[in-house]
DNA sequence: TGACAATAGGTGTTATGACACCTAATATTC
DNA sequence: GAATATTAGGTGTCATAACACCTATTGTCA
């Protein structure tokens, strides 16, 4: 069953306006995923953002990148990469090595055990992603998708 | 201009499903609005989350909400509210009080000096809301509500 | 080439989020 | 009505996020 944001969070009153429902309910939804993510990903020890890391990482193999351009990467805001990367390298999944030709430069790169992690994962990320969404079709999907690219878009 | 979310994260390969890229564009927009909120609320000394507690109360007067009732109704998950209230409640924005007819219940209220922040953000939260989404007209935002609360339908 | 700005990365510290567990009050059940 | 379960709220503790600041390296330009 289909129900509106008011109802989800008890809201009494109507909202102020279309784009105020519109915001909420992206800041919602997207929340919402997120924190399934989540859920889904403790059970292998890692957490949405660092998952998110690590895709990253496997798609810039076999160069690596350093931390800046990983940021800009990012699905969502990080301001402390650093200490994210410290985390993955402790667990082995993030190897970490000053670059010669410029020393301020450090390249991160994902380790084997990282390339293995994501490998178990990606089976059944992407299973349950089509599962999450299998209630939208392909129109309702892309219409979806352009409407929040041009959220996006209005700075 | 509307630029894709491959091109936003810099992604070289295509994305798995239509799945995978509505997923990962509703987990970006969300954010992004939410950081947005949290920079524009910053000056004002609260953050997203604290304001999202206080236009809850607002709404609840005169008669408050226990912590229970306001979890529920919060927009994004929010585990720890005993200390998010603590702090509301140290800035003098929340007031608690324990309730005779059933002691395990704490009554929350926005405090009049909650209510006056809100005054004074009413005017300027709803312009930037607007602000912010009014590159979409009215059928597009009515779209979007509408499939994203399709989106959270699903279970 | 020396001064200064810019860039990359790291660190100290505080605030907040997350999770497990605890206590008090009330409801339920026999 | 005593034992037990349930509910509401709080606390201890640790991990993470946020923010300001620091250091090292490189680029720029008079």
């Amino acid at each position: 069953m289909v129900t509106t944001l008011r109802e989800e969070i008890k809201q009494t009153k109507p909202f102020a306006s279309l784009e105020q429902e519109a915001h909420l309910s992206l800041v919602r939804t997207g929340a919402l995923l997120f924190d399934e993510v989540e859920k889904f990903l403790k059970p292998y020890g890692i957490t949405a953002t660092q998952y998110n890391v690590l895709r990253i990482l496997r798609g810039a193999e076999p160069n690596g990148l350093c931390r800046n351009e990983l940021r800009d990467r990012m699905l969502t805001r990080m301001p402390d990469m650093t200490r994210l990367l410290d985390r993955l390298e402790d667990a082995d999944l993030v190897g970490r090595e000053r670059q010669d030709h410029d020393r301020r430069l450090v390249r991160s790169r994902i380790t084997s055990a990282g390339l293995k992690l994501l490998a178990d994962l990606d089976d059944v990320v992407r299973a349950e992603e089509k599962r999450r969404l299998s209630h939208l079709n392909d129109e309702q999907l892309g219409t979806l998708i352009d409407l929040l690219a041009l959220v996006r878009s209005g700075n």
